[in-house]
DNA sequence: CTGTTAGCGCGTTCAA
DNA sequence: TTGAACGCGCTAACAG
């Protein structure tokens, strides 16, 4: 169980070198004006002794660790992990280090506290900035740099990174009315998110511009899971006038689709048009490949990073595509198989009135 | 841009409360010798503030940050998800905090640096002790409490959490051969690492249990990935005597071995037996479901916390599966439809001498 | 009950 | 070129 107890300090290095403290230091620290073989002695009780300096005090210290903190939602799914590929990914060619938390241990209720008491606590000690993807707090105490990815609230006072989750949508709804499709139904994602309520808002903007009145039962709400998703496509897919086209919120939900229209014996595009949103890596190995919405994800981790690092070098940001405080990283329609121009549908049995 | 410079102090609370900094201490701490109102006016200046005390000072008098570290290899591989569940299971269960690091986005030479220098960024400053998953480094300057999962290397200094991946895949051996399986193909994993050095050991024991000399062509060298393993059942499938059942040191190599057994038109299990390891989630959604071996990966993370807050605490380590340093983790096969025996297989084209 | 004092381990002056 | 002294923000001991 081996438990040396005490963890050693620059004091241990300097005693056993016969040097002062702030020689080590300096060696530390690559600082030029130590004598070579003053340097060389020091090197080797260092290395000799294993000691590295405590990110604590030398936090504490020079009021920069070089470390970025990241709080996530969680680490298990699909965005998220796309989320730290760029971020590690940039952290990388920074030569940063990162810290990862997750909040989404803790119930419901305490989200927006844990998210608020990491901020605090990764801040201005340990982090030289924190980035914070899709919070659910909208305030945090932190006097340090803080950048948001795809916020799910209001939050003027920071910077944000996010997808145009409206535009894609709509994007989508120019295609499919173009393909010739008017009854579109369309099964949401959590609601209390801003990304579903944003790609919803795309679909009621999209059937709009079509002048296709819009029809509430055509709505399914769903959470992003492919299991609600299979629910709401039942239902949707009962309705006496059924629809030929299903746009579901993300991909996960369409795979759901893709399930019910397989129980039902509705080929896919034939029967039936499905969108996605997301463009995961599964929705290309669909069979038909999914049509979907890139949001590019991973470019987001690696915005925000960018983004951060540049305030906590004090530089101003720059760029075209910031305005109101928002990065906005835009989307872009992958149009594969799944959907069928409304020509060469096949001419089924007539249902509804 | 919002950039408020100083980050706010006790002293700056203690100064606007009219009270001294430790009173703020003590009214942060919880300490209950302080007066009512006391409490109530601190807290009212630490809420209009802002105020969060820093990790760094905090953990650097107190020696004592109730802060968990984790290094991984990782965070998008199956293994690493299933780990940080079981991991964030017991963190929340224990009321600690959790800080994740990466090890994985630099070069391969570095790694086992990097794992040096997180272990010791981490430790003795703001962590009260680390888990390292799957490390690449043998010896670590250390003197906190440290726990390793998966060990690729002997590391006899540290205590160790390991699956039984040996007799994980003698048990399927044994299944294989019970089943008159007499020409067993094996993919192999990435050979550096240690799980995978065991399952091959396990294979090769469970063949001579079973009285069948090792044929060397049967063993095809994978990388754990879907692709290499497609590569690799091509290989054995085009063996003269090709094997009646072939043995996929993980679940993602399985998939590339159903991926070519459709490509040759193979039924599983009429014309071909596969097994896996791991017991991902998608193992039981294949088709056929796929028998494979649990390792109870989640149990792996929520045991090496369990164990490492025990030697935070200084408590000794109580367990009868403990000995040599080492938690084994016990595996379990998972029998489910992608075997047969050898009497119910197709009775196909002999072929082969 | 509250304020004062003394460090925790480190980096950074300022002298020597 | 090196060492002594100070302070970062905080908690724990000791006074009052």
């Amino acid at each position: 169980m081996k438990r040396s107890q005490k963890t050693i300090t620059i004091q241990d290095v300097a005693r056993k070198a016969g040097v002062s403290v702030s020689t080590v230091s300096r060696v530390m620290n690559g600082k030029d004006d130590v004598a070579e073989e003053t340097i060389e002695k020091v090197q080797a009780v260092v290395h000799e002794l294993g000691y590295a300096s405590s990110l604590a005090a030398r936090g504490m210290r020079s009021h920069r660790t070089n470390v970025i903190g990241l709080i996530m939602p969680d680490v298990a799914s699909y965005y998220c992990q796309e989320i730290m590929r760029g971020v590690n990914r940039e952290i990388a060619r920074l030569d940063k280090d990162l810290i990862i938390y997750t909040s989404g241990v803790a119930e419901k209720e305490n989200i927006a506290q844990h998210e608020r008491s990491y901020v605090a606590l990764l801040n201005g000690s340990i982090t030289d900035g924190v980035v914070v993807v899709t919070p659910t707090a909208t305030q945090f105490s932190t006097h340090a740099p803080l950048v948001i990815v795809d916020p799910n609230n209001e939050t003027p006072d920071y910077l944000a990174v996010i997808a145009t989750n409206r535009e894609g949508a709509l994007a989508v709804m120019k295609y499919l009315t173009g393909l010739g499709h008017r009854r579109i139904g369309y099964i949401t994602g959590r609601m209390e998110l801003t990304s579903s309520k944003q790609r919803l808002q795309g679909y009621k903007d999209g059937l709009d511009a079509a002048g296709i009145p819009l029809d509430g039962d055509l709505i399914a709400v769903g959470d992003y899971t492919t299991e609600t998703a299979a629910v709401c496509a039942r239902k949707l897919l009962a309705l006496p006038d059924r629809p030929t086209a299903i746009f579901a919120s993300n991909d996960m939900s369409a795979m759901g689709v893709y399930q019910v229209a397989g129980e039902l014996g509705l080929q896919i595009p034939e029967d039936l048009s499905v969108v996605g949103f997301d463009n995961i890596r599964e929705a290309a190995l669909l069979n038909p490949p999914l049509t979907t919405v890139d949001q590019f994800i991973e470019k987001m981790g690696s915005t925000a990073i960018k983004v951060l690092v540049q305030m906590v070098k004090g530089e101003t940001i720059s760029s075209n595509s910031v305005e109101d405080n928002l990065f906005k990283i835009p989307t872009q329609l992958v149009i594969r198989e799944s959907c069928a121009s409304m020509s060469q549908h096949s001419p089924e049995q007539s249902t509804g009135s």
